[in-house]
DNA sequence: CTCGCTATATCTCGCGCCGATATATTTCTT
DNA sequence: AAGAAATATATCGGCGCGAGATATAGCGAG
């Protein structure tokens, strides 16, 4: 799903500037399964108006910088469309972390244990914040999807702290063979 | 985390070739959390050699195209050591299915109920693989790792199946409806 | 026996995207 | 009153991903 699409599917769910998409990825419905900085998202929408995907209208009555709010097409829905309706690829779990904890073993033991405290926190954090944006008469697609993220961190959560002692105590091992 | 670390990451368990690193993101140990392709694993590699992070053997025994085998110094196991005790960034995960289905109102119930089907045999498929990876005398970084993916794999599984009707049925009341 | 598929093996190219950075003002917090 | 955070747009360089080129061996189906 390249950033273009992405944008699109933001600007489905009403008219919006490109700071305001970015907050959509950020902290709204999208966050915990898509991402895209301003880097890809101002690209993105530019193409998208020269493609006639999305217009764009200045509103300048901001004392900040013009406020450019993009507005999707008719044309812009059926890409949006089109898209939804291609095969979707793989889901991609990209976790450094687990990379560090694989070679646990090259780690102080306090490190290892900090690292996987902190994970368990900002899962409770993300938790949190997404029990806060369920309400009713949610859509059956949206909600869905963040019963689906709230299954995921919740599950992430639990076996961190169910196994972290595991961790520890093997690495213990290890040092006292030394 | 860069795919040259990822590289010498795969390094750090036994030489390699730049094949040999593909398979170890396709099906091996680094598969349910990191992933890296040819176009990024022989510049890496090329790199790797120039900054003497990792060695080059050319084996021609092969009737097969020159076996270029890696071997990762003492300078890359520093590197590695250096990258793994840096703070690791977020998890990254991303999906082009969750947001066709949080547009699932655009699409027929059909589709919906056959790319949530589909993607329950391949979890199943997945889980079924990290079994047959698992075995006794693991370390205890590679197994704590291997059961997290377990875990995940267990859990978006069990999300699918247990709530792939409430999505069919929220849609097709919008059916109803209309 | 041969056709095609899969596995082994390396490498390039272009496009897309990400993080960092620049800039400017207002509003909220301390 | 100072400083941090939020609002707002935009660029740039470099990394990386997917697709494709190239070549050979082995294996099973027809």
């Amino acid at each position: 799903m390249d950033v273009k699409t992405l944008c699109l599917g933001v600007l489905a769910l009403g008219d919006a500037s490109g700071y305001e998409i970015r907050k959509a990825f950020e902290d709204g419905p999208f966050s915990h399964f898509q991402e895209a900085g301003f880097g890809s998202i101002y690209p993105a929408l530019k193409k998208l108006t020269d493609e006639e995907l999305a217009t764009c209208f200045e509103h300048q009555q901001d004392s900040r910088p013009d406020k450019k709010v993009y507005q999707i097409t008719a044309k812009g829905r059926q890409a949006l469309f089109d898209a939804v309706n291609r095969e979707p690829s793989g889901d991609k779990f990209r976790s450094d972390m687990m990379f560090a904890l694989f070679f646990a073993d090259l780690m102080p033991i306090r490190r290892v244990d900090r690292i996987i405290s902190d994970r368990i926190d900002h899962h409770a954090q993300v938790l949190q914040d997404l029990e806060a944006c369920e309400h009713e008469n949610m859509a059956p697609g949206p909600a869905f999807v963040l019963r689906f993220g709230r299954a995921m961190h919740a599950c992430a959560k639990a076996y961190l702290e169910n196994h972290q002692h595991e961790l520890i105590g093997g690495v213990l091992q290890r040092d006292v063979a030394q």
